[in-house]
DNA sequence: ATCAAAGTGTAATATTATAACCTTTAATTT
DNA sequence: AAATTAAAGGTTATAATATTACACTTTGAT
């Protein structure tokens, strides 16, 4: 399945799909995906923007969960040490992952009109830079590759008309 | 000149180097280098370890200038701007430019022992990642790379004593 | 039914960064 | 040199992000 964070789309697929997967990962970790971990895994899907843990908050108090920082935090990790969201470090905010349960170096591609950001494997220059790096003697474990630039969708638009208000799912 | 961060070296040459070319590039862009933003270059080249604002201040206080915390960002803006220092998203923390004054992307080596980090080009997988963007739609404009791993230096001791405590400067 | 482990609730606090406003210093003009 | 202006810095407060510590509850295993 190849799917486009930027172009109009089912994106109830999309976070069907990722619960989907979750729950088969946990399954197959046998850990337990409660409502919680659930819930913050559909809000951290409710779009294809990077969220803040913070505000994943009211989103959980709306919903009659708990809603203090250790609660989301908690939940957050639990996904990110299943691989299920990445931490987007220049953002100080989280994202689904878009293929969790395969090992992969990932490159996010964050669009600065409308936030949204796609993940895209890092695995072709991966390699190069682990070669660059070994050279000079380094092994590198884990790396954190960070794009801004400018989407197609938004790229597209500010050809056609000027400051229109980019798609939200 | 070819620096590494990892071996010992004239540390005291890094920093000079560094306070020289920020004069001259200050001078270049009619700009000062006034004393707390020499101070803190200076105290940001104080190792080759990213170091945290806050792990500034005290420093910044020792020698007499003000020390909250806008003095120290203030600063680091400042060097920011002018290509003298970078900022490491994933450590929250700032490091001397080693080649300020030409445009360049970078990468960072993070060495997960001794926490020295040592900038590398990252011209030549940059373009195969803008290139690779771009097939999608994707217009790069800036980049983060950030790699966490072993250093030469900790590789090293680790293969020859077990625990070795890694050099500081 | 009991127990241990995992998960959650809660309060407090740590860490990183910025806002707002005022004063001082340095550079520029008169 | 004095007046003017722009830049830099001082100060207080607060925002935003993240963690610690400890008590309580639920779950699953025995």
């Amino acid at each position: 399945m190849s799917t486009s964070a930027y172009h109009p789309h089912d994106h109830q697929g999309c976070i069907n799909t990722a619960l989907q997967q979750a729950a088969q990962l946990c399954a197959e970790q046998g850990v337990r995906l409660t409502p919680i971990r659930k819930r913050v895994l559909e809000l951290v899907w409710q779009s294809h923007k990077p969220m803040g843990a913070y505000d994943l908050l009211p989103a959980l108090a709306a919903d009659g969960f708990n809603s203090a920082p250790p609660t989301v935090y908690r939940a957050l990790d639990f996904l990110l040490d299943l691989g299920l969201v990445h931490r987007l470090a220049s953002l100080n905010a989280f994202i689904g992952c878009s293929h969790p349960g395969h090992e992969h170096q990932s490159c996010f591609l964050i669009c600065k009109v409308c936030d949204k950001a796609h993940e895209m494997d890092a695995a072709p220059w991966f390699s190069a830079l682990t070669d660059a790096a070994k050279t000079q003697g380094f092994e590198v474990e884990t790396q954190l590759t960070e794009v801004v630039g400018i989407c197609p969708q938004c790229s597209k638009e500010s050809g056609s008309k000027e400051k229109g208000s980019p798609d939200e799912s």
